[in-house]
DNA sequence: TGTGAGGGCCAC
DNA sequence: AAACGTGGCCCTCACA
């Protein structure tokens, strides 16, 4: 099957005694810079001179693996296998798994001794250290403990190890079990950061002060360069360090603990997290392709626009020149030109302020010039027409730079030529509230926050060839949470008859006929009256699930505060019990110092307990009560649902891949041929998981297509078939 | 030369 | 002071 990732890493081009050309993509690794080698050299200096001062000491006995040691090391793993469980780590030249290398690897099964096994340890020429085990052998050697179900898997972000081992060596990891990454955040999502070192200073040597020494020594620096008796110290702390906090967390993470929370946390910890670890592996190692001939377009499209706008900008602050030359700030900022950045805040509000003498429009951001400003502005009195033409061109200067700087032009950078795509990272714990997040360390792409408001930019992404892309979202899923939640009969009510709930809401709440508060009418045409009143319904909904303020609603309809009041108040008194529910949120919180999703996910917010209900630190949890438990869930049933897609048989066997996860929607590719049947496993698998936790009708949106956001995928029909 | 803060804005 | 929840990244500018 294509499970298995195509890549080409032409390793036979670098000669294995000189690593320079592999180490090459990292500007630190050349090290014929005398910057970088000094850098090098002065930290390595400075690790020594932390062991032989003491300060820095392996956590116990440990061995470092050399060619010698071949056999001894084949028993160890055969001790590791009787054993059934064992740590390994890799140690890396960098983060970019299909950029950097291996360098070496930390072993550890209980009961032996810590090992680190050197395989790609350099001199600083990038010249490999001779002694060292070859890659090979520690491969062939290693794969039958790494490929066995029956060993679990312990380490700290195994994500990262369990790419570099497939990707470099073609191995998958079988067994994630446990990773202490995952559990430090299930157990304390607050925790200062979640770094190995931390969390085991913190609660095994009990002493979080002392962490950063051992902390991130070797951060900028690529191992390869760490001498080998150097690195076996470190290596044999990252075998022990992660067991021994395994150990302290599944003292927590067990089915049987005697409460309750933490079985419940166990459960999501053992049936949600882990299971998911080697689905997201094969998302970010898959990678979603692009058109750069699409991209390309997009950028002459929109270049030619920015310039345009810019030129227009300037020839409007030209009357200003003067003004502009003689004030201090914009003098100097400008560099004595004159000539605005229209990119820069400073300048801008330097411009917009004190020269074209603009009227403060927020007292909260009086030099401010983003949005909600603009907006302002162009509805204020005493904006002249002009000045409002030059705002809204500014307006869309910005929209333009964003658009061009941020995906269209970055995107093309991004992809990765072993592998023709775009990859990102899915941090699985990104969110405090159990949410995915998407980052990368070296591209910096996160493909969660594409636009989608613009329709052009989706569409650089496409399909691969003979491929189609199959989207799914839930519909609604966070209403339909607060729904079940909640257990408000008549909001349930609307999810079973399939009627719209807005709609819904807003009959109830204007005490109007239903259809007076759709966006169309009964007959199929246009209604807008209805569309305000459930927009309104939609936006009050999302505002008590956000804990929005009034103020905040009443300024989004340009309607006075009592309106929004009165709004807030009518919802309530129609919904009761989303409002009892809310206040049992709150009350829970303030007693237990936490929120808990539907299955039990934590999100602890101390300063609940406050008694001083006016404090921020208060009034910022409480805005956080009854959203956390709400997204939580939301993230909880994607979570479950990208389990049972990644399971699914039939899925695989058709070929198809999940590519990303937008927090309420599922982008997967399959071959053309099997397109019809993919989306309805995919949905199937989606609104199954969603109902049997919510207990009512989920709603799935499909959409097949070439390119994300492109018109829906035209198949063949067996007629054209024939004809053909 | 690198870094962090502030302002801003994209997504759900 | 903030007053809408969860994120990540870009750009500029000041500062080490």
């Amino acid at each position: 099957m294509s499970r298995e990732l195509e890549l080409n890493f032409s390793r036979e081009q670098v000669s294995l005694n000189d690593l320079t050309s592999k180490l090459a993509h990292n500007k630190i690794t050349n090290t014929r810079l005398t910057r970088n080698r000094n850098k090098i050299l002065n930290a390595i200096e400075t690790v020594k001179q932390l062991i032989s001062s003491g300060k820095l000491v392996a956590e116990g006995d440990y061995k470092i693996v050399m060619k010698e040691d071949i056999l001894f090391l084949q028993n160890y793993i055969h001790k590791a296998i009787l054993n059934g469980e064992y740590v390994y780590d890799v140690e890396t030249t960098g983060k970019d798994v299909f950029n950097d290398i291996i360098v070496g690897i930390c072993l550890y099964t209980p009961g032996e001794i810590p090992l680190y096994i050197p395989v790609n340890h350099t001199d600083i020429d990038n010249v490999r250290v001779d002694g060292q085990l070859d890659e090979e052998d520690v491969k062939r050697i290693l794969r039958p403990l790494l490929e066995n179900k029956d060993c679990r898997y312990i380490n700290h972000n195994q994500k990262f190890d369990g790419e570099f081992t497939q990707v470099y060596w073609g191995i998958r990891i079988a067994n994630f079990y446990f990773d202490t990454q995952l559990a430090g955040k299930l157990l304390n999502e607050n925790e200062e950061n979640h770094k190995l070192k931390y969390l085991y200073a913190k609660y095994i040597k009990k002493d979080p002060s002392k962490w950063s020494a051992f902390g991130d020594l070797f951060e900028d620096i690529p191992f390869n360069y760490v001498p080998i008796n150097i690195a076996g110290v470190y290596g044999g702390n990252d075998g022990i360090i992660p067991y021994k906090l395994y150990q302290f967390q599944s003292s927590y993470l067990r089915y049987n603990h005697p409460k309750d929370e933490f079985r419940k946390l166990a459960k999501i910890m053992f049936e949600i997290e882990m299971p998911l670890i080697p689905i997201l592996i094969d998302m970010e190692l898959r990678g979603v392709e692009i058109d750069e001939q699409r991209a390309a377009e997009l950028n002459e499209k929109y270049s030619a626009e920015l310039k345009e706008l810019e030129l227009e900008l300037d020839r409007f602050v030209k009357r200003y020149e003067h003004d502009i030359l003689i004030d201090e700030t914009l003098n100097r900022l400008t560099h004595g030109e004159g000539k605005i950045n229209y990119n820069s805040p400073p300048q801008l509000s330097r411009l917009l302020y004190k020269i074209m003498k603009l009227p403060v429009v927020s007292r909260k951001e009086p030099t401010g010039t983003g949005k909600k400003i603009i907006e302002k502005w162009l509805e204020h009195s005493r904006v002249d027409k002009d000045t409002k033409n030059f705002i809204k061109m500014f307006k869309q200067f910005k929209t333009i730079r964003k658009l061009l700087n941020d995906y269209i032009n970055k995107l093309p950078k991004a992809v990765e030529p072993k592998t023709g795509a775009v990859h990102t990272q899915f941090n699985q714990y990104g969110a405090v509230t159990g949410r995915f997040s998407s980052s990368h360390p070296i591209h910096k792409i996160n493909l969660q926050n594409i636009p989608s408001r613009n329709k052009e930019i989706r569409t650089i992404f496409k399909a691969r060839d003979n491929y189609v892309l199959i989207g799914s979202d839930f519909s609604q899923i966070e209403p339909r949470t607060l729904a079940s939640l909640s257990g408000d009969e008549e909001m349930i009510n609307a999810y079973r008859e399939g009627k719209d709930l807005y709609a819904t809401m807003g009959a109830r709440v204007y005490q109007m006929d239903y259809w007076d508060c759709m966006e169309k009418h009964e007959d199929g045409t246009d209604n807008p009256e209805g569309k305000v009143r459930r927009d309104t319904m939609k936006s009050v909904l999302l505002g008590i699930m956000y804990e929005r303020s009034a103020k905040a609603i009443a300024e989004q309809f340009n309607k006075p505060l009592k309106w929004a009041e009165d709004l807030i108040e009518d919802f309530r008194r129609a919904y009761p019990k989303i409002e009892l529910h809310r206040m049992t949120v709150i009350n829970k919180a303030e007693t237990f110092g936490y929120v808990t999703t539907l299955l039990g996910r934590k999100r602890r917010l101390p300063d609940m307990k406050r008694s001083d209900k006016e404090d921020w630190r208060y009034l910022d949890a409480h805005r956080q009560c009854l959203n956390a438990e709400i997204q939580g869930t939301a993230a909880d049933i994607m979570k479950l649902a990208m389990i049972e897609v990644g399971n699914n048989e039939e899925f695989k066997a058709l070929g198809a891949h999940m590519l990303l996860t937008v927090h309420d929607e599922l982008i997967c590719e399959a071959p053309e041929e099997h397109a019809k049947r993919v989306g309805e496993i995919l949905t199937d698998c989606m609104k199954k998981v969603g109902e049997e936790l919510l207990k009512l009708p989920m709603k799935c949106d499909v959409e097949i297509t070439k390119v994300w956001y492109g018109a829906e995928y035209e198949f063949e029909t067996e007629d054209f078939d024939d004809v053909a």
